[in-house]
DNA sequence: AACTTTTGTCAAATATTTGTAAAATTTGCA
DNA sequence: TGCAAATTTTACAAATATTTGACAAAAGTT
């Protein structure tokens, strides 16, 4: 896991890598926002430990252009600041920040938060998973068991299976499960999305039962058996 | 959005309470653990503000308990913990916190932590609920429950308790009725509307009482206080 | 009380929606 | 290009929901 540290206190930055790469983490220090934008061109980071005080371009600057840029919206970022900020903590929270420190902060509790806010983040980052009893959905290796028995789904089977199980209880209307996994508009008075559906079904064998008809709506994966 | 805050200290719980009620959620307080014990049995909040040190039961067990079972280990928690904690907030936060405040803390960060942990944990959208007493439309599930009993309703009786319930209270006359459900004019003599009135009065048990008739008008969800 | 109007109830008739199978078409790939 | 798998379409069967009309029951009127 790839760290990066903005902090312009030398001693600060180097105690706050040298933790975390002895915590199993890689980290990186970065004594301002150029340095930081210039290694963002060539590689990112899994989490940002960010200084709210930086000297050029501020803190809440950097924060705001990480998030608003799609690239980098989805790393999660720690905010350091100084004590008696509520209001700029407050704004940094607002901004998208998903936590923060309190200077002085031990280095224990910064490695907490990392961690913490790395399992609330990435929770699938372990494995790319999609359960619900004994069926298992492995995006990245694009496979799916039932039972620890692979099966073989098509395309349009799997996109389904993924949509129902990242939204279990959810009903799903044709039309929103056409838009879903086809990415068009469902005009046709067709039964191809009842088609898959069944073709899923069968696959699933028992679990196929999880799939349930809501009657003049469309289909749910109905939890808990 | 339900927040349970769970603390002894009477004066800080008003004021916690106070504050998230005026901020658009529906705060409830609880000074001991039993009591909290006792509404979860019934209810569950969609967030948890939990002091650390609590008569009774300690906070840290409580938060074990919540994450220990399935029912309410995805409801976040904050923990309120005192000055000079550092231990002890560590271990929370590894217990599966999602964040916590240091007392004493602002009510602005207060509502902004909140907020943040919704976000974080909700990303999709809040569920859309309708409920009046034990009757429950969830209306993303598209699924119906009385008294916590998942009942099968059909489309048409679907769609007419969602009306009612969006609109509790409020006389409908069959015209509004078939103007709503069916989308169209209501012409014919027949008994169509009072026909799914009844089947849905049937379904709804005890509740079906709700469901008031309105001579010479309609019908009327009767809510009770 | 007798009458009128409105609502509740029922079962049969009708309509709609979904399941299924097979055929037609498209797509990906060797 | 030609084959095999995947996808879509068509047609029909099965399941389920909805409507209807006749009549009973209840509520209001005179």
């Amino acid at each position: 896991m790839k760290i990066w540290c903005v902090e312009d206190d030398e001693s600060i930055r180097d105690i706050e890598v040298y933790t975390l790469n002895s915590t199993d983490f890689e980290a990186t220090g970065f004594s301002d926002a150029a340095a930081f934008h210039d290694a963002l061109a060539t590689d990112k980071p899994d989490l940002i430990i960010l200084d709210i005080m930086l000297p050029g371009e501020d803190g809440v600057e950097l924060l705001k252009f990480l998030k608003d840029s799609p690239d980098t919206c989805r790393i999660p970022v720690i905010m350091a600041t100084a004590k008696g900020m509520e209001y700029d903590k407050i704004q940094s929270l607002d901004l998208g920040a998903d936590d923060y420190l309190v200077k002085p902060f031990g280095m224990m509790e910064m490695v907490s938060r990392v961690k913490a806010v790395l399992r609330r983040c990435n929770p699938t980052e372990v494995e790319h998973l999609l359960k619900a009893g004994g069926l298992v959905v492995n995006l990245d290796e694009h496979t799916v068991t039932v039972d620890r028995e692979r099966i073989q789904l098509t395309l349009k089977e799997f996109e389904l299976l993924r949509l129902f199980l990242s939204h279990p209880g959810i009903a799903f209307t044709r039309d929103q499960l056409f838009n879903d996994v086809w990415g068009a508009d469902y005009i046709s008075e067709t039964r191809t999305v009842d088609m898959h559906i069944r073709t899923l079904r069968v696959k699933l064998g028992d679990y196929g039962k999880m799939i349930e008809t809501v009657r003049g709506v469309g289909y749910r994966l109905e939890v808990q058996a």
